[in-house]
DNA sequence: GTCTATATCTTGATAGAC
DNA sequence: GTCTATCAAGATATAGAC
């Protein structure tokens, strides 16, 4: 699914991965629907699980961003996979309504989450919330972008120049002005 | 393809649309890679010709950044279809090497109009191609999103603080300084 | 839980008539 | 250029045995 999408993957993909036929992953996921939001539903609370682990290490929130990058870099690092919200948002308009729904609460999770961090950096310049919904499409896009050129450059660089542009003091200083 | 992807439309969409037998669309594009590959093709030819109306005016490099935002936000208001490329780009895995192809070139054709006009903004920060490769990727991606919640305004206001972070004159005091 | 067998549908693609 | 007819393949899904 991360790699070709919701309409690129097939039961029998699934089923010759794990080896056994594709009428057993039926009997685990009766429709496709099913193993769709399942598995967007599992890539979020992995997902919540390696926030809490960046959290549980109290870091700045600069460096707390910083470890957000990496958990997209990671993903990305050596396989055609790109984040699985990712993908699934450029196709929802053909996804099932529980499939949507899982998407939308990866939004949530992790713009809350962003939002937070983001808050305590600057809590002068743009919405927090804004700034989170920014942060996290620039991801997701630069991590295409990444795949399509095999350059992950593009993603750490955006990601870079992103974080730097929000903590440059003088940026602060001009949000105080205002 | 702009609402369901590459492998989420038919021959028999295309037909529909059109009012005759899938047939027919076979008899112009052969294969469902010409069809794609020429519709990318026509995509980045129509872009390329927006992109030179715009220069005709002679904008400043910061309004002509505005008019190419204007672009994709026209694509996006009323109706569920994003940017032809950031739809493909998802599925670059899976797409012929001809369809591939013209991704690619969309990318490089606007990259490299963009990198121009930020050449032109901020000579002294970071280097303006990557800076074209962030914000291509920051505006596919917040498409996306805008898309994914029917709000227009996370495509609008991420391009917004892009280009306010960008022609900041503290940041660029900041990037002089360095 | 897993299998074989089967049903049904859609898709991309071709043959050949008009 | 368009049509009807047809094909082969793959997908989702179910029935029923083990």
């Amino acid at each position: 699914m991360q790699e070709r999408g919701y309409q690129g993957f097939s039961f029998l993909d699934v089923a010759r991965s794990v080896g056994v036929s594709h009428v057993a992953v039926h009997h685990h996921f009766p429709s496709k629907a099913d193993l769709g939001a399942a598995a967007m539903a599992d890539y979020t609370e992995r997902f919540e699980a390696q926030l809490a682990r960046i959290d549980a290490a109290k870091p700045t929130p600069r460096r707390a961003l910083e470890a957000f990058v990496d958990l997209f870099s990671a993903t990305l690092s050596g396989s055609k996979r790109v984040c699985l919200c990712g993908m699934l948002t450029a196709e929802l308009p053909v996804l099932p309504a529980s499939v949507r729904r899982e998407v939308r609460r990866f939004y949530a999770v992790n713009e809350e989450w962003l939002a937070e961090r983001l808050r305590e950096l600057q809590p002068a310049g743009a919405s927090p919330n804004a700034l989170a919904e920014a942060f996290l499409a620039l991801l997701e896009g630069s991590m295409m972008t990444s795949r399509a050129f095999d350059e992950s450059t593009r993603l750490s660089a955006a990601a870079a120049w992103f974080l730097d542009a929000l903590s440059s003091p003088l940026r602060e200083a001009s949000a105080r002005r205002r």
